[in-house]
RNA sequence: GUGGGUGUAGCUCAGUUGGCAGAGCACCAGGUUGUGGUCCUGGGUGUCGAGGGUUCAAGUCCCUUCACUCACCCCA
């Protein structure tokens, strides 16, 4: 075959693909039991959407977007993340003129043009939680016991929530001349100097241990937040402690995205190598007025799907997904074929999973299918069966096999699989 | 974008100083035309990632390229 997925598209098929779908499924549950409602928003936005929103100082949006000219010479980009697009999305439907905050939630397909390796794609997938509209930290503190829930609901042991404030408008200019200051001072490259002018506060988050070496006695945003922010941060931690949810605090976390104001976190994985965060998000309070709308606060989160498969597998844990067959027909001959066709449909209809051997295939190779199918049990129909208008229903546990007349057997089977 | 590693069957991988492409699992057929999973017999299912070069001869050596992967970077 002379054509491959794109360069970094990670697809998922069977069988990893249903655990893929099972934790999209748990989470929906998880966001719906807290009230949040999904949608759906444009996989695509005006460029100018996350130059504004997400910052034209961010690696996201100065290097890594999907851009491109559409017919009628409107710049448009592949959404690199959710939140610029859901809170876009909320204001032009007016959610936000209801009752707040906005709970919602989606998720889907993000697109970042980065060098791919293990859990880093070109088009990856995300959980994304917002919770927009109120300002109080037990909103901040439900969407992080939400992630950490869904965490724990899928069987994971070993995540780590990494939590801190980046302040508000009143105090984060201060700290930020001051960090400025202090790393004016130090022997960097040039493309970190000029991170300096730009955003001071993502050099903090640098890996290399030359620079951490310099970083060690920089002043913390944590010592400079305002009384407001200082109290805001430290009732979050104490909701979080009511609710056993344990955390590090993290005073160097910042993120790469501009709009991040006070609680900022970060779930890490320590069995994923590099690309160890398996999710993250914070406030964002500027966000709305950034992109032209009213003053709306918002807090929200985007959970990695394809890290949180790999995180599943490096714990040896296998999410349940449901039976994808119960029962599995094996006809013989023409007339057989055609009668167990109808008893396939009727099994559905009754709420069974059902599925049946399909391209005329002979007993044993259709037995074959019974077995591989996962199913319980094989109903196996020929000349002899249909004469007596009866039907062989074998447990293929047991090997056990009865006769059931074909009238009883959508209900016989019923009751067996329930 | 920058470095390193790896590409051989559906999967995991062997393949010597260049000399007829292999193993296990999976898959298909039969043993058994009314019985699967066990067992027995048979079957290799392949553009050795792709393109070019050296050579009597290339999976093996050289060049280019693509993909994956690890790290930087970045973040989910």
């Amino acid at each position: 075959m002379s054509f491959q997925a794109p360069k970094g598209v990670k697809e998922y098929v069977p069988p990893q693909a249903s655990t893929f779908y099972a934790i999209r499924a748990a989470f929906a549950e998880t966001a719906r039991r807290a009230g949040y409602s999904y949608l759906e928003t444009a996989v695509f936005e005006d460029t100018q959407l996350f130059a504004r929103g997400v910052g034209e100082s961010t690696d996201v949006v100065s290097k890594e977007m999907y851009t491109f000219t559409d017919r009628g010479g409107r710049s448009l980009t592949l959404r690199p993340e959710f939140t610029a697009g859901v809170l876009r999305a909320v204001l032009e439907h007016g959610l936000h003129r209801g009752q707040l905050p906005v709970k919602v939630w989606t998720d889907g397909p993000v697109f970042r043009a980065e060098a791919p390796q293990e859990g880093r794609y070109r088009q990856f997938y995300q959980l994304d939680l917002e919770a927009i509209g109120s300002e109080d930290p037990a909103v901040d503190a439900e969407t992080i016991a939400l992630a950490w829930q869904w965490y724990t609901t899928l069987g994971l042991t070993q995540v780590r929530l990494l939590l801190n404030s980046l302040g508000c408008r009143e105090c984060r200019p201060i700290y930020r001349a001051r960090l400025q200051e202090f790393l004016r001072a130090l022997d960097l490259d040039e493309a970190t100097r000029a991170r300096i002018e730009i955003n001071p506060l993502r050099v903090l988050d640098d890996k290399r241990p030359e620079v951490q070496e310099q970083l060690a006695d920089a002043p913390l945003i944590g010592d400079h937040l305002c009384a407001g922010c200082k109290s805001y941060h430290d009732r979050v931690k104490q909701l979080l402690a009511d609710l056993g949810i344990p955390w590090e605090d993290s005073p160097r976390l910042v993120r790469g995205l501009d709009y991040y104001t006070r609680t900022t976190f970060e779930f890490d994985h320590p069995l994923l190598g590099a690309q160890s965060g398996i999710g993250g998000g914070g406030r964002y309070d500027g966000l709305s007025e950034a992109i032209g709308g009213p003053a709306l606060p918002g807090i929200g989160f985007g959970l990695g799907l394809d890290r949180t498969v790999i995180a599943l597998e490096r714990e040896g844990v296998e999410p349940a997904t449901p039976a994808r067959c119960e029962v599995y027909g094996v006809a013989l001959g023409d007339e057989a074929a055609r009668a167990m066709f109808t008893l396939v449909n009727d099994l559905r209809a009754a709420g069974v999973a059902a599925d049946m051997a399909f391209g005329g295939k002979g007993l044993k190779g259709a037995m074959k299918g019974a077995d591989r199918s996962g199913a319980r049990f094989a109903l196996i129909l020929g000349e002899r069966d249909l004469a007596a208008r009866a039907v062989q229903v074998k447990d293929l546990t047991t090997a056990d096999q009865t006769e059931v007349p074909l009238a009883q057997v959508v209900d016989v089977l019923k009751g067996k699989v329930q």
